[in-house]
Formats: C-alpha cells, sequence, structure tokens
DNA sequence: CGGCCAGTTGTTTTT
DNA sequence: CAACTGGCCG
C-alpha cells in the first residue's frame, strides 16, 4: 500500500514524528509548528502503517473542539469513520469510564455532572449548613480549595492540618463530598479523581484498558494537572507507547493547576522517550519570530527551543503610546480602517487584552466606526440562566436525587416555595441524611407540612411525577418541549415584556431544537436524556450564530491560544495591565505573563502592532502606568515608534467622542495636539490627554502637573498651547 | 414574595 | 466606574 501520502510536505522533524516506531516520545512543538498536522499524521501512520487498531488508541486533548477536529481530520485523511477510536477531553474520556463501571467507582447509575456555577450554589449551601459566616468563607474560595486538593488528588482524610483556616475548608469539603455522594453529583475535578481511583483500585478494569491502549496521544501536554498526567502513567503501564505533544512557552494556565513541570516528570518517568524538537514555523514573518524569541528568552527553566522560518523579515512590529484607552481604540480603529481599505478583511484581524475590561473601550470605538467585531468568551449556552433552570427540571426528571436540580426548579417560576419552606425541607433533608426530594415527599406525607406550604411543595412534587409520566415514552425533543410547557417556564419568561425575556424564550426554543437534533450513540446503556444531560453539563456549546460574518476578533489573550490571524493587535501594554498587577513580584507568575507575551506575539502572520496607554482609567480611578517590561525586552531594531498624527478639533463640526481615521486627514485642524502642553490660568501647566464632545459642549482633558487630570470645556478654559 | 437601595468588589477559563 | 449581592421594607 502507497502510504508516501501520510509524509507528503512534512519536514524532516515532522516526518520523525509522524513515522517514529512503537516507543514514547515528546514532541516539543512550538507554535504554527504544524502540531496538530504531525499529531493527525501520526495517528494515521499508526493504523494505516503499523496496522493499530482504532480501538487501541487513545487521544486526549484539552477541548471538545480539538477534539472533534482531530476527529475529522483523522477521518478525511484515512478516508474511513473512525467513530468507535477514543479522542476526547480527559473529562470526557473520565466521564466515559465512570460511565461503563459506575459500580466499580461507587457512583449510582445516574449519577450528573455539575459544573462550577452548580458546585459554588451547592458550596454556598454547604457552608450555610455548617453554620458559617458565609461572607468570611465565600464559595468561590472553598470551590477553588476543593478543586484544587482534587487536582492533587487528595480526599479530605488524606488531608492533615494544623491551620485553622484549612481546617474550616477541610470541615467544608467534607460536607460538601457528602452532599454531592448523597445526591449522585459529580463535579468536574471528581470526574478525574474518581476516574484515576478507580484505574488505581481495581486491577481488572486498569488491566483492562492498559491492555486496549496501546498507543496513547496526549496534545497540549504542558497544560496537564497533576491528576490528569497521574492518569496517562497509570494508563501507559508497562508496555504502551505515549507521544506527549506540547510547549512550555505556551504554559498559561499555572494558575489554574497546570504543571509546566510535568513535561520534565515526562522525560524522569519515561527514560526511553525520544524528544523531537518542531522548530520551524509556518505562521509568522522572521521579525515577528525573532521578536518573541527574544521575549521569551528571559524566562528561566526552559526545555529550549528557537522558532526560525523560511518566509521574509516582513514589515516591523508596530508600537503605538496612546494617551489613554481612549486613544488606544482610536489608533487601532484607524489602522483597521485602513486595513480594510487596503482590501483587508475584517476577520483577519484581532484585538487582543490581558483582561475582558478592556473590551469596552476597544468596542464602543468599533461600534463608533461601524466596523462589526465579534467578541469571544462570555456566557455560553448552556450556562445561560434559563438554560440551566430547562435542563434542571430534565435532571431531576432524570434523578430525583440531584438536590441541585431540586433548588434550582423547585421555585421556579415562583409557585409558593419561598424561603421559609425551603429552610424546613432542607432542615429535615439533613437530619433524615436524605435527599431533598425524598424529604419533601416524607413531609407532605407525614404531615411534617401544613397548610399553604404543604400544598404548594405536593403541588411541585405532583407535576414533577406528572411530567414524568407524560414523557416517559416521547423522544428527546418533545419531552423537552412538554417540560417547558408543563413546568410553565417558557410562560413565565414570555409573560415577561422585555428584551432579555425574549432571547431566553429564544433560548428556550433553541434548547427544544437542539435536543431534537442531539443524536445519542447509546454507547453506556444510558437513556436518551440521560446522555444529552451529560453532552449539556460537559460541553458548554461554544459555537456562536455570527461566527462566519467578516468581523475583528475581540478576545482575551488567554482565549487567543492556538489561533492565528495576519493582523494582530496587543493591547494594554503597561505594567500593571500586562503583566498583570497580581502577578507582578511573583517570579513564577512574571514568567507566565511573559509566556502569555509570547502567545500573543506569535499569533500574528503578517503585522504585529503593540499598544499601551500613559493613562488607563480603572475602576474608576485615573492610572499612570509604566510601559510594560515586556517591551524592553523587545529587539529595538524590530520595532517601530508610531508618532502622534491625531489632533484635536477646535469646536466647531459635528464631531464625536471617536475621531476615527483622524491620523489620515491631510489638513491640518486648529487645535490643540494630544500630548500638547498647555498652559491654564488657575491650574497652571499640563498635558492633553483626550477631548470628547461636539460643538460648544466639547471638553478636553488635561493632566495638570500640580492639581492632576481634569476636564475642561473648551470654550472656557481658555487654555495657552506652550511649546514643545 | 418581590423590589429597591446600599454596599462590595473587582485577572486570565475549560471541563 | 459598573455589575452584582445582600439586606430591608412594603
Amino acid at each position: 500500500m502507497d502510504v508516501s501520502y501520510l509524509l507528503d510536505g512534512l519536514n524532516d522533524r515532522q516526518r520523525d514524528a509522524v513515522s517514529a516506531g512503537e516507543q514514547d516520545m515528546l514532541v516539543l512543538a512550538g507554535a504554527g509548528s504544524g502540531k496538530t498536522r504531525v499529531l493527525v499524521h501520526r495517528i494515521a501512520w499508526l493504523i494505516q502503517v503499523m496496522n493499530a487498531s482504532p480501538l487501541s488508541i487513545l487521544a486526549v486533548t484539552f477541548t471538545n473542539k480539538a477534539a472533534a477536529e482531530m476527529r475529522g481530520r483523522v477521518e478525511k485523511l484515512l478516508g474511513r469513520d473512525v467513530r468507535h477510536m477514543w479522542i476526547g477531553t480527559f473529562h470526557g474520556l473520565a466521564h466515559r469510564l465512570l460511565r461503563a463501571h459506575y459500580q466499580d467507582a461507587g457512583l449510582p447509575q445516574n449519577f450528573q455532572i455539575i459544573d462550577s456555577d452548580d458546585q459554588q450554589r451547592l458550596l454556598k449551601r454547604t457552608i450555610k449548613a455548617l453554620n458559617l459566616d458565609d461572607k468570611q468563607w465565600p464559595a468561590k474560595q472553598a470551590a477553588w480549595y476543593i478543586n484544587a486538593k482534587k487536582d492533587d488528588g487528595l480526599r479530605p482524610q488524606h488531608i492533615d492540618t494544623y491551620d485553622p483556616t484549612e481546617k474550616t475548608q477541610l470541615q467544608i469539603y467534607t460536607a460538601y463530598q457528602e452532599a454531592c455522594d448523597r445526591s449522585g453529583l459529580v463535579d468536574f475535578a471528581e470526574l478525574l479523581l474518581r476516574a484515576h481511583e478507580l484505574l488505581r483500585d481495581n486491577r481488572h478494569v486498569r488491566e483492562h484498558y492498559q491492555r486496549r491502549f496501546r498507543h496513547i496521544l496526549v496534545d497540549e501536554f504542558q497544560d496537564t494537572n497533576q491528576i490528569q498526567y497521574a492518569w496517562v502513567r497509570l494508563l501507559a503501564g508497562q508496555q504502551n507507547n505515549v507521544t506527549i505533544v506540547g510547549d512550555d512557552d505556551q504554559s498559561i494556565y499555572g494558575w489554574r493547576g497546570a504543571q509546566v513541570e510535568n513535561l520534565q516528570h515526562f522525560l524522569r518517568d519515561f527514560p526511553q522517550a525520544q524528544t523531537i524538537r518542531l522548530e520551524q514555523n509556518y505562521r509568522s514573518t522572521a521579525t515577528i519570530l525573532k521578536a518573541a524569541n527574544q521575549v521569551i528568552a528571559n524566562n528561566s527553566d526552559r526545555l529550549g527551543k528557537d522558532l526560525w522560518t523560511e518566509g521574509n523579515d516582513g514589515e516591523q512590529i508596530s508600537l503605538y503610546a496612546a494617551f489613554n484607552e481612549q486613544d488606544e481604540a482610536r489608533y487601532i480603529v484607524s489602522q483597521i480602517v485602513r486595513w480594510r481599505d487596503q482590501g483587508g478583511a475584517l476577520s483577519d484581524v484581532a484585538i487582543l487584552y490581558r483582561n475582558n475590561a478592556q473590551s469596552r473601550v476597544l468596542e464602543e470605538g468599533l461600534l463608533y466606526a461601524s466596523i462589526p467585531y465579534r467578541i469571544y468568551g462570555g456566557l455560553r449556552f448552556f450556562d445561560r440562566q434559563e438554560v440551566k433552570d430547562a435542563v434542571a427540571y430534565l435532571r431531576l426528571l432524570s434523578n430525583r436525587r440531584d438536590d441541585a436540580a431540586f433548588e434550582r426548579v423547585v421555585n421556579t417560576p415562583s409557585r409558593g416555595i419561598g424561603e421559609r419552606s425551603l429552610g424546613l425541607i432542607r432542615d429535615y433533608a439533613r437530619s433524615q441524611q436524605l435527599p431533598m426530594w425524598f424529604a419533601a415527599q416524607a413531609m407532605v406525607n407525614d404531615a411534617i407540612l401544613s397548610g399553604r406550604a404543604k400544598s404548594a411543595v405536593a403541588g411541585f412534587l405532583d407535576l414533577i411525577n406528572q411530567l414524568d409520566q407524560d414523557c416517559f415514552e416521547l423522544p428527546l425533543g418533545k419531552q423537552t418541549h412538554k417540560v417547558l410547557q408543563g413546568s410553565g417556564l417558557l410562560a413565565m419568561y414570555e409573560a415577561e415584556k422585555s428584551d432579555k425575556a425574549e432571547t431566553r424564550v429564544e433560548n428556550l426554543k433553541e434548547l427544544v431544537s437542539a435536543t431534537e437534533t442531539f443524536s445519542p450513540t447509546g454507547d453506556e446503556d444510558l437513556s436518551p436524556l440521560a446522555e444529552f444531560l451529560a453532552h449539556a453539563a460537559l460541553e458548554s456549546g461554544e459555537e456562536q450564530a455570527d461566527a462566519h460574518q467578516d468581523a475583528v476578533q475581540l478576545m482575551t489573550l488567554h482565549s487567543a491560544k492556538g489561533l492565528e490571524f495576519p493582523l494582530v493587535f496587543m493591547t494594554g501594554m503597561e505594567e500593571g495591565t500586562f503583566p498583570s498587577q497580581m502577578s507582578v513580584g511573583e517570579p513564577g507568575r512574571l514568567e507566565e505573563e511573559r509566556r502569555l507575551c509570547y502567545v500573543g506575539m506569535t499569533r500574528a502572520m503578517e503585522k504585529l502592532i503593540l499598544t499601551y496607554a500613559e493613562s488607563r482609567r480603572l475602576y474608576g480611578q485615573e492610572n499612570f502606568h509604566r510601559p510594560s517590561r515586556f517591551i524592553a525586552e523587545l529587539p529595538p531594531e524590530s520595532i517601530q515608534e508610531v508618532r502622534v498624527q491625531t489632533r484635536v478639533q477646535q469646536p466647531q463640526a459635528t464631531r464625536s467622542r471617536f475621531h476615527t481615521g483622524a491620523s489620515h486627514e491631510s489638513f491640518v485642524q486648529t487645535g490643540y495636539q494630544l500630548g500638547q502642553r498647555v498652559l491654564h490660568q488657575t491650574f497652571g501647566e499640563g498635558t492633553v490627554l483626550n477631548y470628547e464632545g461636539t460643538g460648544a459642549q466639547s471638553r478636553i482633558q488635561v493632566n495638570f502637573d500640580d492639581v492632576g487630570s481634569k476636564w475642561l470645556m473648551v470654550a472656557y478654559a481658555k487654555l495657552t498651547p506652550l511649546n514643545g
């Protein structure tokens, strides 16, 4: 059979990785070095050339999107369906293991996955039930603590502490876990931990999968945490081949438990492993690569890697010093307009920022210039309130013990079961060690509740039972529709007259069509409903409707990882913003910020533009920060500092806040230049920072040397321009 | 039970 | 500054 097509168009290092024999391998894959391609070709090679069965391959990724893409590309390359090959996220695979071996894992068959939002709600109630002050013990922090422990493989009984703070956190952890177990609920970290314990403690299960998975491939290995790596080692056993692909320079999730050190640990634990470096970059210009290399070279303990390209130097990196964030937005918009005028597509442009708060001013600027844009991140489909409400009803139908779902819908829409009645149910449930559903049942039957409360609660119990009966044999779509109608959820949002409520109704309808088109695999003996619920919990639905519109892409530096754009703006290049204030001072965290900078820079294919603002408003406070230290780490010859050309107009025309493209106007306006020094009769000397408004209303912002920054009406301020 | 006001608190995000 | 929470009152 001719398999040369599996190596076609690959460089030597890529070929080495794809065609390696049965062995362990570390592929250190630099940004834009064709990493996914190598993984996909390697899998195809294993099947086609080495006669591996698709069933003997386990491929792990970090997002569902990456998993889907990988499967699609393998199928395309092989021209055959590999539906039964295990490709998925750590969480997805853990879930699959737990479903298949729920008894060995000590879980009920209908266990349900909860997301971080559910987790926090549950924690909040747990903390209240422990009579702890929820101000002093925020659910968020408790979740942080618990997840960190689980990521390290620790159960409460493994933790021994004399620290009183941690003692309480431990107490919360214990109570929370009991609540989860009672309700058949599994959080994300629990999926991984339980699956690990399952493999570790059950020899027959472990050996079964060790025999099966001859080839294990893990992508984005620098993002694995302790338990995920422990998992890989367990499955690898003594004889299986492990290929890990990663880049220590792109490790940017240390703050949520990822351990770059796992790369080193791998080399220690798999001493036979061959290391292959993919350093040829197919994405960026030589100038961009050189600059990125030079920045990342400031980090210590790197495995070492230098990106190179056969391509051209390309344009220099532009650096724009804005006076404030509005000016920054203005400049970016002007450059995008220029890009578009020269025939560039808007979807080829990305604006990257360190934190989401920065997007607002940028949005305003784009909006004013009528440039379509799309923001990545934000609320995803299954995270929306109304969708979660509807899903909670389905969850309760699937599992009456699900307290999280019970709490969520028992009074949504309101049916007269208030905090008081609910408190009684909670107390009784706790004292009897019962899930709330059964506690409520007992309270109605044994007349512990009476009067209004009793009939309200009885009404809810009847409603759910009735829905269950009506839905029992219906297909999933009809079932969902029935639940939306019967529960009154749809009616509740339909009755509300607001744009918000309208979108909510639309989302509920969208949920119905999602359940209609959902195709269950029937793999683990689950009902279609149970399978859909797992799907909803594990894949929160990233796709956005207008994804294919020609629009500028706005996103955080973190969400840009893995993407590429011809034109990239990196904004807010200031100390305190990037690197973030929270990270300066801690060398480890600072290095992670530097890696983030490296990730951002290497997103750019043709042109990279960096911007920083001398003054930036944060939490209503004007802040003055030095340019980011990362700017000083760039090779000076790669940088072109952009001269300020924007000018302020005297009050006259109908113009406002965003002077899009002002820097290209051929005429020079009479007026003040941003950054210009001016003199005020009472305030003294200062620097022009910003301006806004039209005509007689136009105002100018001046940062006075003695009294700080002030907004003044241009018409009355009587400013004298100073030479400078 | 719901609405309003005052007080609080602000990285990065996927599963 | 603004979004969100919690407490209090009608």
